[in-house]
RNA sequence: GGCCCUAUGGUCAAGCGGUUAAGACGCAGCCCUCUCACGGCUGAAUCCGGGGUUCGAUUCCCCGUAGGGUCACCA
């Protein structure tokens, strides 16, 4: 298979473009495909300045690589911004020189083509789409429409009115055919025009006809012929979508385009386009959208309301590429969790995605079930690597930090690894943001006594545990011994040594060693709920053990 | 509004004419237990409605209904 990502550099990532990225990405791996990247940038006023490096950047993180088409390469050291090298142009453009207007990227990274089918940005490819609609101009299936938007608004409105469909076709094309002179003297005159499909080029009477599609994920689809006179080219001679697409995907041979259900319903004038042009279309794959529950109504993850639906969003807090990657497997094909289960620990490239396999319906987002998906998955990486990961996230999002972090590298990866070893580890890690959270009071720059003793606790009481406590340390104890100290001065102070003891018969005790343990815990970490304390004290260190107990004492 | 897509618990969903209607997340309870997390067990919770077809429909067909998408010189 052939499939490609045809992102618009907007600068804004979504969600579901990552979802798209990755189905296309495992069908071409596969099937030992191609999977390139062509970036369709035909709306010069939605364009934003490094959008292209940042699209490449967000999508690598997730683990997102395109074996052809527009890539990211390091800085040729020119300095120059807006500069554009081609890779394998054998140094035959100065930087500079290749027009693209991009930048060269101010962190190093240049944008790059590579593959057979250049140009990869749509706006470079001008001239084959002139060429493409020349023909179809030639052949009758085109014309130059010299409706103003004034024109175009009275038309619609006539049609609402009239409550007709909107649109211009038949009677409103009035372009349609015109006389050839007039529409030369026009063209010489310098009127704006855009180049329109003819809908009925094949006759009028194919009205009502319908087409059928095998749609890869939803089967066989019957819907209306195309109608309506869509423009191809557009005043400034860029394409549109519709006429990029058709072009560009023939052109560059792409077998299978898996896009989103939104364009369903444009899906009648592609194949119209595809027919007109004598191409054969690809397989069609219409993706469900990723929806959102907002006040009890599903509805599309929009950019403007939604930060989730960011790929900003999930980088910003550092969540893991595995773990994103994974959730989203599972919402691409439902079996894959069952293959999880009874492959944990397996690449999850192993898995095959399939594509009669993928939902149809649209799914709401779940934040609970990437969070899980993504304790599991944490729990499989090596404390090391999870460091760099947190020390990485750091750099990047939480540079006041950073130096701290770097600086306690062994204790952030103790701290991370703490509970992790065994069948049964603990699964206390998420994203990197919740990481660093959860670490912090390990470094004194982030320790804070930040809970309230626990309840009916007084402080002069917490006070005497805590220097009782001090009294009978001994670093060197192991964990066995250390415990019991804790019981026996649980017990020394009224408290049950057992929880069991303390249920059992609680008149007897003011609580149970628990809440010993609680104060302790407290007076180490700052926080009432934290890992096991013995582990805790070994990663400190003695020093720091005392200190801590030291001041929370004489509170 | 037209056209199109979709419809199983709160969520993701198995199912593909006869099932006690899987599983996962979430939720509740219990167990384990120094708190939390992990783990184990248990539980509450689903076939949108109405017609057909059929000996029998969650499953097939039709009609509603609901949700979504789309109706640009944006993709």
């Amino acid at each position: 298979m052939r499939t490609r990502l045809g992102p618009s550099p907007t600068g804004f990532i979504h969600l579901g473009n990552l979802f798209m990225a990755l189905v296309n990405q495992r069908l071409a791996a596969q099937s030992g495909g191609v999977f390139y990247l062509r970036i369709e940038d035909t709306d010069q006023k939605r364009e934003v300045e490094g959008a292209v490096s940042e699209l490449i950047r967000g999508l690598a993180y997730f683990g997102i690589e395109f074996d052809e088409g527009v890539g990211l390469t390091e800085c040729c050291g020119c300095g120059l911004s807006g500069s554009v090298v081609v890779e394998g142009c054998g140094g035959g453009f100065e930087c500079g020189q290749n027009g693209n207007g991009l930048e060269c990227g101010s962190n190093g990274g240049v944008v790059v083509e590579r593959g057979a089918y250049g140009p990869y940005f749509q706006s470079a490819r001008r001239e084959i789409y002139h060429g493409f609609a020349q023909r179809l101009l030639d052949e009758g299936k085109a014309y130059h429409c010299f409706l103003t938007e004034d024109e175009i608004a009275d038309i619609r409105k006539k049609q609402e009115a009239a409550k007709e469909l909107p649109g211009i076709y038949g009677a409103y094309a009035k372009w349609r055919g015109a006389d050839a002179d007039l529409v030369a003297e026009k063209i010489q005159s310098g009127d704006p025009y855009v180049i329109r499909f003819n809908a009925d080029h094949e006759g009028a009477a194919c009205e009502g006809e319908s087409i059928v599609v095998a749609d890869g994920i939803r089967g066989e689809l019957t819907m209306p012929r195309n109608n309506l006179d869509t423009v191809i080219l557009k005043k400034d001679g860029l394409p549109t979508y519709h006429f990029a697409h058709v072009v560009d995907d023939h052109l560059m041979e792409t077998t299978h385009v898996v896009r989103g259900e939104e364009w369903l319903s444009s899906l009648p004038i592609h194949i119209s386009l595809f027919r007109a042009l004598g191409f054969e279309p690809p397989v069609y794959c219409h993706t469900a959208l990723l929806m959102k529950l907002d006040g009890g109504i599903k509805r599309k993850l929009s950019k403007r309301t939604d930060p989730e639906s960011a790929l900003s969003y999930y980088i910003a807090d550092g969540y893991h590429p595995i773990a994103v990657r994974e959730y989203l497997l599972t919402v691409i094909n439902s079996n894959y969790e069952e293959w999880r289960l009874s492959n944990p620990d397996v690449d999850s490239n192993v898995f095959e995605v399939t594509t009669e396999k993928m939902g149809s319906a649209g799914m709401l987002f779940d934040l609970d079930k990437l969070q899980n998906i993504s304790r599991d998955v944490l729990a499989r990486i090596p404390a090391g690597e999870l460091a760099g990961f947190v020390l990485d996230w750091a750099e990047r999002e939480k540079p006041e930090a950073f130096a701290t972090l770097l600086e306690g590298r062994d204790v952030l990866e103790a701290a991370l690894d703490i509970g992790r070893a065994g069948e049964k580890p603990r699964k206390d890690l998420v994203y990197a943001a919740q990481m660093f959270d959860f670490v912090s009071y390990f470094f004194d720059a982030y320790f804070r006594m930040d809970d309230p003793l626990p309840e009916g606790m007084s402080e002069s009481e917490a006070g005497a545990l805590l220097t009782g406590y001090l009294e009978s340390y001994d670093h060197a104890d192991d964990r066995d011994r250390w415990f019991e100290k804790v019981r026996e001065l649980a017990f020394a102070h009224g408290y049950a040594p057992k929880p069991k003891d303390y249920k059992n018969n609680p008149e007897m005790y003011k609580g149970h060693v628990g809440d010993v343990s609680t104060v302790i815990r407290r007076a180490l970490a700052g926080r009432c709920v934290a890992p096991d304390i013995y582990e805790i004290q070994q990663i400190l260190g003695e020093e720091r053990v005392r200190g801590r107990l030291g001041v929370a004492s004489l509170i």
